[in-house]
DNA sequence: GATAGTTTCATACAACTGTTTGAATTGCAA
DNA sequence: TTGCAATTCAAACAGTTGTATGAAACTATC
């Protein structure tokens, strides 16, 4: 193959239209133009619509997971095979929020992009999020090492929830925002992380004795 | 007018079929083939597929709301002018879980049509969802009354929390049964609703002097 | 039972969709 | 330069969509 020049300026278009528009209203009519290539152009490099959507999010998402495995992976690793509660939970909710949250202003096409996935949830990357449990078994093995008291169920709880505050900040960020006459601050991007492992943390642990200083207000305990 | 028979057969045609196959691919030529009445019959009776779906909507989510403000109300009147936390996070997720969760094969077409607009958010919906904030303000003032010295960003967290657990969790309730191979009981939507407040009111409480026993561990606490 | 208003119906419309086609163009190797 | 494959292009295709139309059927009132 040649230049690529094609391609990526098709998967570049796509990106900032979808980010910009949703998936609903953008046709691949709008994507050939703003990138200024042949309507067919798309068919031949990504075989259909469908496709191209999902070589979007796939690349975007594997860059999060491989990103939330390393510092699962590192935190293990120093731990001793067994890592603190909070950090498993920093490792799965911080790559996830830190990639779609942040100032507004300077918030990458590629994170108002993920934003728009999780907001809209069409076909193609419907099939690729349902592929993700696997990854999210890895999770669910460090925390049962990091606590092997609680109950499986209660784990399986836990990473729910920490996955549902995640993921509703993302997805609700514009209404939080104005729900709270902006008094909650979404670009402080570390504040929201904590925020998520502390609850979650709590949620994991309570009700435990507690090997480690009780857990403090919401937040504040980032770095 | 004569009978409602034709709109009301649209109607609950279109509850089923959005429920079951989602929005983006019933168009109204199914709609109207289930209802077994005539293409125009839509847009006479409604004026558009947006507005049919719009009511739709509208009519199961002010039954939720009105819930809601029941159980508020109820809460207030009872302690005073001041309801325990719990009780305003059990009347804020309760109404909500208890409508879209619940023994699958009792599920009803209604509870399944909400999950789907909670999945699928297509414009005539997200319209409707961006006009409950007022509604979700009494729950802040609720919270408020309930937790004067708690900051008011504290107050806006805690809410954001527990919105996102309940409706994460009906969202996904597929991938976590999956996930935790049926281990996670989401049909029974009272230890469902009970994790939900737990956790949540641990969040709103956490690191301050508490009135009552310590917060439990992940539901039980449910009645 | 004539009339006026409401509701239903078959049908057409106009626009838009993703995809395909086959010819033109390009880039590169021999 | 020649030849061949990869790429680009304009155009058309086939299908679907929500909506509009105007006539027909119905309903209730007088």
């Amino acid at each position: 193959m040649a230049s690529d020049h094609t391609r990526s300026a098709i998967l570049a278009a796509a990106e900032r239209l979808y980010a910009d528009r949703g998936f609903g209203d953008v046709t691949l009519r709008d994507i050939v133009a703003e990138a200024g290539v042949n309507l067919a152009a798309v068919n031949y490099h990504f075989g259909s619509k469908d496709e191209l959507i999902a070589e979007l999010f796939v690349t975007r998402s594997v860059q999060t997971n491989r990103e939330r495995l390393r510092e699962l992976k590192a935190a293990e690793e120093e731990g001793g095979g067994r890592a603190p509660i909070e950090v498993i939970l920093r490792a799965l909710v911080g790559p996830t929020l830190r990639g779609c949250l942040g100032p507004e202003n300077q918030r990458s096409t590629a994170a108002r992009f993920m934003i728009r996935a999780s907001i809209e949830s069409v076909p193609p990357i419907r099939r690729i999020k349902n592929r993700e449990i696997d990854h999210l078994r890895k999770f669910v093995g460090a925390m049962r090492r990091s606590l092997p008291d609680r109950s499986e169920v209660d784990i399986y709880w836990g990473l729910n929830f920490a996955l549902a505050m995640a993921h509703h900040t993302i997805r609700e960020s514009e209404r939080l925002t104005k729900l709270s006459e902006g008094k909650c601050d979404l670009d402080d991007v570390e504040d929201v992380v904590a925020r998520v492992v502390s609850v979650a943390t709590m949620a994991l642990t309570a009700g435990r004795t507690e090997p480690k200083a009780p857990a403090r207000a919401l937040a504040r305990d980032a770095r």
